[in-house]
DNA sequence: TTGATAAATCGCGATATGTCTATAAAATCA
DNA sequence: TGATTTTATAGACATATCGCGATTTATCAA
């Protein structure tokens, strides 16, 4: 209940917000990573991240930071790159527990 | 999806979430409307949540405000009171719209 | 070891939000 | 009418968040 607070907060930023879909499918959103020939398994660096949002490094590396505190992201270094790939299962648990905050259930129907 | 940034915002406080989480249940949160006799139909007038939530009148007040204007309570002023009830309908939408956008369905995954 | 590059962290001013008190507006009651 | 009750709005101030540039850290290459 704690953790929704933090998720709540992360997804309340459009770029951020944003961010997260692009993630959903790389391929379709950013160049490939030539110099470490990696595929997007791993997940997109921060710099491909940084150009497609237009904002600054630091805001990026502090988003990417936000959204991995909240769970919604994994990163992984390698090299002097840190790569950010979608953790869907929390994604998904993320939505059960907010529809069973927000939303009625039949038992709750006084 | 600009709906969706107000709806993010409005849950993004742990006493607006409480409140949203009271009226799923009235009757089990706050006393009966002695004074106007009405049910919890209609909604929950404002002195009681403000009461539970332990705010101030005018904070209530901007809450309720901030949570209809995000469509997630219905407002009816009877006489000298305002009475909030969820509207489960664009609750539940909100939370569909929400799933379409961060998490992952079979034809985005690639 | 030195230099270059990627990312993280720090510190800041600008803006937004939280939450209060005071006041206004609406409705009721005497 | 005037006083009272309930809710909404305005104003103020503290705290939080935004998003930047500057600095630091990690890593690689020469």
């Amino acid at each position: 209940m704690d953790d929704i607070k933090l998720q709540l907060k992360a997804l309340n930023n459009d770029t951020r917000l944003k961010i997260l879909e692009w993630l959903k499918n790389p391929n379709s959103h950013f160049p490939p990573h030539y110099e470490s020939g990696l595929s997007f398994e791993v997940g997109v660096c921060v710099m491909f991240i940084q150009d497609k949002a237009g904002i600054s490094q630091s805001t990026t590396s502090q988003y990417m930071s936000l959204l991995h505190q909240a769970g919604f992201v994994i990163p992984t270094r390698i090299g002097k790159w840190t790569y950010y790939r979608r953790d869907e299962e929390k994604i998904a648990e993320f939505m059960e527990q907010l529809g069973g905050i927000i939303t009625l259930t039949e038992d709750e129907k006084s």
